[in-house]
DNA sequence: ACCTGAACACCGTTCAAGT
DNA sequence: ACCTGAACACCGTTCAAGT
């Protein structure tokens, strides 16, 4: 391996970019650009593949060259979480005051962050399991700035002090729940690998004699089987968001 | 390293187990001593910890022994969550069927799981993240048998079919979301370390110029900060149940 | 039958060295 | 200033070999 300067392209890429340059492949590393490369890497192929030395390459480096911008793969995750978070305020359906009452305020909130989960249903286990820099810093809502402007935003609307904690503590937990199940439902097919062909593998090797099996110790769980496989999330995430808010306003 | 057979216990041991016999340490393997081992090894020094090697010294073993008995780190990963889930079973409060009432017998299940993940804080995000054998097998009720059981439960009681599904669903949702907050919060202390000394840190170094900072740009968090930290998982997991067993009963 | 030694491919991370 | 080569300690997993 001769010791060459790191290739040029064709010059195709580089005129577009600037008038000459080394290749795009050569933009120097930051830590923004790794975090958004392992975000999109988890998209792609799941947490569990995940190492630094991948991440490297994807990035056309040596892996030891990240530890100059995060300390540790640790980081990293933490990172990648405060990425995903990030991403709320770019959202433009969410609003960072309740201009329109405190129920479009939080319906926009709770939107925001679920889409979040499903544009990233391998991720989103991140945003859940990481432990938070404090323990009143709940998932999925991870940030100072959007628990600030919760609380503040409720206060403002007329709830106690007491309250918007409260508040703040049920839509937490309400939202991990939902979007947790969501996600994964969503993300199963990348994960653990061959979710998807077993669930087609099921419906020819299953509906043989795993099928009677099943019809034979658990009935009820054979008949209503077809149910429970419709996924009516979308719906339920409403359903249990207006039932939320119902229960809050009975806290206000 | 001569070759001696495994070292005999000063008889103490021995004597008590039968009447004689190699040691204790000496135990054969199997799956579930294997599994059970894991389990106590996650709940004393967290998930990140665990690996097949030094599940193997902690059993007496080399890793490669285990082998012999899971066919990887996944499939243990899956051994552990069924053994968290088995506990269900032996839990002498939770019921199979509602004698009582379908509140009561919901109720019962509901606390169950609670009891496991806070017996497990280090294990139970497994039961939430672990991808299911199928998508309708939802954490953190994850076995075909107390899913029948849930389902049949209901039925019984006059809940109609779908009406039993859609509980199914909310009951879960609302389990995962509440106990993963909860168990996570009660095992922070262990996990990605020293958590519980940052906290004192917080008290002393943040009290300086860091409360000030939080002060200055999250002036209501630097308010509600005593009125977050505090902890609640209990009262609210019993009013958010209530609330929940509201819902059920509208669906019935 | 049950366990192990040796080996392989892969990790995260460090540090002195290259350009 | 930024990246790399070489090295270390540790993984999961396999397979032929030991008892």
């Amino acid at each position: 391996m001769p010791s060459t300067p790191p290739e040029q392209v064709p010059d195709a890429d580089a005129a577009l970019v600037h008038g000459h340059q080394p290749p795009s492949t050569r933009v120097p590393l930051s830590r923004e650009r790794i975090v958004a490369t392992a975000v999109a890497f988890i998209d792609a192929h799941g947490l569990v593949d995940l190492s630094m030395r991948r991440l490297g390459t994807e990035l056309g480096v040596e892996a030891m060259s990240l530890y100059r911008y995060v300390t540790g793969r640790e980081e990293l995750l933490d990172a990648v979480v405060e990425h995903l978070v990030t991403e709320l305020a770019q959202d433009s359906e969410v609003v960072r005051e309740p201009t329109h009452g405190w129920q479009d305020f939080t319906q926009r909130l709770a939107h925001g962050i679920r889409r979040i989960a499903l544009a990233h249903p391998n991720a989103f286990p991140l945003v859940a399991s990481r432990p938070g820099q404090a323990p009143w810093l709940r998932p999925p809502l991870r940030s100072l700035e959007w628990v600030e402007l919760f609380l503040a935003g409720l206060v403002a609307e007329g709830f106690t002090r007491d309250g918007a904690v409260a508040a703040y503590r049920a839509f937490t937990s309400f939202l991990l729940g939902h979007l947790l199940l969501e996600s994964s439902q969503a993300g199963a097919d990348v994960g653990p690998l061959d979710v998807i062909g077993d669930t087609n593998a099921d419906s020819t090797a299953e509906s043989g004699a795993g099928q009677d099996k099943l019809a034979g110790q658990h009935p009820l769980l054979a008949e209503l089987r077809p149910a429970l496989s419709e996924n009516h999330a979308a719906s339920e995430f409403e359903e249990s968001l207006e039932n939320l808010l119902e229960r809050l306003q009975r806290m206000r």
